[in-house]
DNA sequence: GACGGTTTTGTTATGTTATAACACAAAACG
DNA sequence: CGTTTTGTGTTATAACATAACAAAACCGTC
């Protein structure tokens, strides 16, 4: 993500927190930017690292704190199959997404497919089952990993 | 699975492997039946304290070199969301199936759902994604204890 | 601005999940 | 048989995550 991008977002984010009197405080501010300015998905103790540049001897409990702050706003996205966080591509709205995750390149593409949406809905009313979360990945090879191959 | 159901399960896993020239050796086979046993996912943890019955002093590889035979076979699924494993209910054909996991009992069911499987097909496609593998894991509160609430 | 409750952070320790590395044994196969 | 491949035993450690409790910061109100 780009620093204007990136700016963008915490405009976005501090608006949400401020709308819904949460506070988004500048660890959990430190972790936003340290997950949205990294171009892959980051590892907990990945972010850990990243703040000690920032903060003086972080534990780990310090991100996961964080990270569950803002997971519970829909700011970040965890990768369960890759054991990863992600920054939200439009947390704006509540949303279930779906992730198509890279294998190759490590790269991650966070989709909102109606289709897929509507498809587990279904299957979910079906069974009478309430969903509390969703967790659709994808791993495999992005297209341009495909591309690659071949040459 | 009462044991009937087991002994089903274990001679169709035995066939599929001599039909696929893998072996099912006997610590595989014993954590198949472990898995299968259980009314509930099992961690690899959990499986490793039930094999000190029949195997002597066992260590984590023990169990994790079977579980990743059994996966690779398509015998057993794992649950990313809760880092737990599974006996597969339709291990003959190759697929990727749906689970709903109840956050409440812990009960997981297992859905082949062809509309989900659609709908995922044709997002991929639309990416220009190869899968390699699905993970469709939906969390929440089964029919069962939705019931339970009411009462 | 002092108080009391609530939320956030600091800190230490530990729990849980998973794999690396290498030696040894067993099976497969000519 | 001997050799190659596959599976297992064992030790150690890596990677991911949380419990518990003390201290600090924040927030409303008197």
């Amino acid at each position: 993500m780009d620093s204007e991008r990136l700016a963008q977002v915490m405009q976005r984010a501090e608006a949400l927190c401020r709308e819904r009197g949460v506070r988004l405080t500048p660890q959990r501010r430190t972790v936003l930017e340290l997950v949205c300015e990294a171009e892959r998905p980051m590892s907990a103790y990945d972010i850990l690292d990243l703040m000690r540049a920032s903060v003086s001897n972080p534990a780990p409990p310090t991100v996961y704190r964080a990270l569950d702050f803002l997971l519970e706003q829909g700011l970040v996205h965890k990768l369960e199959s890759i054991h990863a966080f992600v920054g939200c591509s439009h947390p704006d709205h509540p949303h279930s997404s779906q992730f198509l995750i890279c294998a190759d390149c490590g790269d991650v593409n966070e989709l909102e497919d109606p289709a897929i949406a509507r498809s587990l809905r279904l299957a979910e009313s079906a069974s009478g089952f309430a969903p509390k979360r969703r967790v659709v990945e994808l791993i495999g090879t992005c297209a341009r990993c495909t591309g690659k191959d071949h040459e």
